[in-house]
DNA sequence: CAGTAATTAAGACTAGGTACTAATAGTAGT
DNA sequence: ACTACTATTAGTACCTAGTCTTAATTACTG
């Protein structure tokens, strides 16, 4: 149990990493050393405590929360919208959207945009997409703005083709082609 | 500034609802009332102490966390794989995953269990979608369990097609052939 | 074996509380 | 006017999980 001061610091990093909630003296006990000593290597280390610890997961949290509810009704953000016309979102690909190996976004980022885009432009409370076609003509890469654009193709009684073209620097990525399944029919 | 006892608890419950950071002194002298009067309220209306609250916020960040990682890598929890040939992946449609009109699953997350099993399923370090045709043949509710199938039907060269069928109790609720794109051709 | 590094201990103090007891002020009922 | 009750305030002891400081002990190394 007992190693030398580098290999227990370095552990402790790890511990307190991926357990922010554990005390000083649960440490101690975990590396069988004194409260104390866990106490110099959280300062030379600069770890802070405890509540401190927590309060920087929490706050983390409550910036999160007020940017995560608007993500659940449309993914990207909307900058423009006719119902039942065209409508045009944008989305930032960031570290949490691309395979860590190749930096590259996931493909199902992509369809989400188009998709969420393709159910917004739709002017009914009950719109669900049906059938789906949808190419990748490019990666997108980490930093990369994808422009999304939604132009409604054809309505009939209750079903709507939606064609959504998105773009970095204005050379295609993605191309769908959305059938949707509205519950009304509109202007009735 | 001195409101009743009624007027106050309930705008106690809104000042801590949205800044849950906020301390018993802090609150006293906002409300000119004494520390002791803040902390009864707090007791008549059963609401934490800040650094349970603080702690509170902080643990549903921590397992948000947990559970974004995973979700990271496949949609859904991957219960069977066979490298080229088959992947099953069950979905549990939770709130987060639903509208909140109707409790219908959002298009994009049936897509992402698919499209993200038919990365996986392929046995190469990068897998992309190149295009896919999907359909939903059933709607799908909070709730309920999706069971996504891969099926690896065709392998050439550089491109591999995957069928997946995702169903709910047996009933098919999607269907969708990947086409995808693997840098290098298995077995070299 | 001395000298330095690492560890442990002990004591005083802090924030932000809980739990409990007690005093005071204000108001309504009879 | 007296009583009953609610609301508010005050004060004390105690708690956790620390900080900061001083000091003693132990371990390692040249």
């Amino acid at each position: 149990m007992k190693r030398n001061k580098k290999e227990r610091q370095s552990l402790l990093i790890e511990t307190i990493q991926d357990n922010p909630f554990i005390t000083d003296e649960d440490l101690a006990e975990k590396f069988s050393v004194s409260v104390q000593t866990i106490r110099l290597d959280r300062l030379e280390l600069s770890i802070p405590e405890l509540r401190e610890r927590i309060k920087h997961v929490a706050e983390k949290n409550f910036e999160d929360e007020v940017k995560s509810l608007p993500i659940d009704e449309v993914i990207g953000e909307m900058i423009d919208i006719q119902l039942d016309s065209t409508a045009i979102s944008i989305f930032d690909v960031k570290e949490e959207h691309v395979f860590k190996r190749n930096k590259i976004a996931r493909g199902h980022h992509l369809f989400a945009q188009a998709n969420s885009l393709a159910v917004a432009v739709i002017n009914d409370e009950l719109a669900l997409t049906a059938k789906a076609n949808i190419h990748f003509t490019r990666s997108v890469k980490q930093g990369e703005r994808v422009i999304a654009k939604a132009r409604v193709i054809s309505i009939e009684n209750d079903r709507t083709k939606v064609e959504v073209i998105s773009s970095v620097n204005n050379e295609c990525v993605f191309k769908g082609e959305f059938d949707m399944f509205r519950s009304h029919s509109p202007e009735q």
